[in-house]
DNA sequence: ATTTTGTCTTTTATCGTGAAAAAACATTTT
DNA sequence: AAAATGTTTTTTCACGATAAAAGACAAAAT
């Protein structure tokens, strides 16, 4: 397997959208930059579309023929990142068959499992660890850590520390400072969502990370923000593994957020601390009891 | 070029120092455990050594036969594993070149002008990344953040945080907890280093790691005692880049990690709060001073 | 004079490969 | 029996090669 075209048939899947929505398609630079891909992708894109009987493309002319159907898409599986297909796998591993600590991690048996070269591998492990839960002897195997109770608390205290100087900075920031009108938005997708909180309560992850990333934002400090990467990543794969008390956990984390909101805008320190503290501290609740305790 | 037999280099010189000190080298496994390394390395260097007449190698028994010489060694260039040797070249580049931020970093040059395979410097860039400098284009390049005040500011911030967590927790220790003769250990070498400042002042840098790793430590969180890693590495190339008023500077950190030791020690949760914080404004105050006006 | 397209060049992403180093297994020695 | 040596297997490290993707440059169209 050389490579996969992920990029391409990614954009190309996005590009079908673009084509039911419209009748002709606009200039490859502008394609490009709403694809977020090089101009060589979207001529291929473009190639295969007319191929397809999708366009007609005559240089600057791209008339939509037809709307696209189901099997024009590419599947979505084949759409994604390698790095992302082998972060999935592994913590999938690291999940299902629980994570005892000091177990090794080997490189070329992971590569094979998954079905890739050893070199992704091994970048994905060197991108992995600044999570904190491998580690890398010298010439030799990765050791995990473990997902354990230990990891949970660590990662929480930072996150505390993090979120609560992240938050007395958001709560200083000037009136026409244009993030409180970010958090307007925000604020109003949280009373929607808690509206009809039973059956759209799964979406309720990526809001939180939303919020979570807006308010550290205001810390301007690239070390805080680039830890939110580790907290989302620990959080998206626990909620994945963890179901219970999901619809309940979600709306209480929603009213918690609405306090913390108005806390901020207030600017009041002392109420900004109190919000701030009380929802970290459920967040904390949930990640621990989650872990089993065989894990320990 | 292939391999390199760096650790198998750097071991064997290694070796020829325990040569040096006695007249029979222990057995294998020994070796191995000393050194650092597998069985095959040790086996590798002894049927070296017996090659160059250093030793008479037969089973168990490894004499010495003669007292190495300069001619034994092997290059100290030759030791150094890739990934310092990129490192080097990469800060080398950043700091003589400016590092203006924005600038693209590629691979394949910086590759061929190291003289090293690619997926080298791409591991390098990886690990390198949590450093805060860099930053990953999807697909396409790195960029350079640069080496600027705000980066400095963003840096002294987190440490400051976390030293201070580190020190509340280091003065609460009890008193039967072994760091303690540790610091004991570290404080005698901060007062002979002291006493003798004067043409020893160039190891205050290593001791200062270790005194800072210590105090760390004692956060018992590893997402502390890692981003350590990030302060040594910027302290270490920014003095070798800045060396105006070094022994000064040196003798000062010496006289106010005495006192940071002597409040940690006292229990005194003030004492150790403004002895922290006298010790990491001086610090940052150097280190703000040593960035280029032209980088900003 | 800009944009847009057509063509060509460079860089990144990924793999397979082989030597270096580690690790596992078998045999011998104390 | 335990430890050391001898031998074989496995894994990591680093490279070069190649397709995918980006980027650069020239020609054409508005």
């Amino acid at each position: 397997m050389a490579k996969q075209k992920n990029v391409y048939k990614d954009a190309y899947n996005r590009c079908l959208e673009m084509i039911s929505a419209s009748d002709a398609l606009p200039s490859e630079p502008d394609l490009g930059a709403a694809l977020g891909v090089s101009r060589t992708t979207v001529r291929t894109i473009l190639a295969k579309m007319e191929e397809s009987g999708l366009i007609a493309w005559n240089k600057r002319s791209k008339l939509v023929l037809r709307d696209p159907t189901e099997d024009d898409y590419f599947p979505e599986e084949e759409t994604d990142a390698l790095s992302l297909i082998i972060e999935r796998k592994f913590m999938e591993r690291l999940l299902a068959g629980g994570s005892q600590a000091g177990m090794q991690v080997n490189e070329l048996e992971l590569a094979r499992e998954i079905g890739v070269g050893t070199t992704s591998v091994r970048e994905f492990l060197i991108r992995f660890s600044r999570f904190g839960l491998i580690e890398k002897r010298r010439n030799s195997h990765w050791v995990l850590k473990g997902f354990t109770k230990a990891f949970a608390l660590e990662l929480t205290e930072i996150r505390e520390m993090f979120e609560l100087r992240s938050a007395h900075a958001f709560a200083a920031l000037g009136k026409n400072n244009p993030i409180w009108s970010t958090l307007d938005v925000i604020e109003d997708e949280h009373r929607a969502l808690l509206a009809s909180v039973s059956d759209r309560y799964l979406e309720f992850s990526a809001l939180d990370e939303r919020f979570h990333r807006l308010v550290h934002s205001a810390s301007h400090n690239r070390f805080i923000v680039d830890f939110y990467d580790v907290i989302a990543m620990i959080f998206h794969y626990h909620y994945q593994w963890n179901k219970t008390g999901e619809r309940e956990r979600n709306e209480v984390a929603l009213q918690e957020h609405l306090r913390y909101i108005a806390a901020l805008r207030s600017g009041d320190i002392a109420k900004v601390e109190e919000a701030c503290r009380r929802h970290l501290r459920s967040a904390r609740e949930t990640l621990l009891r989650s872990i089993p305790e065989t894990w320990q």
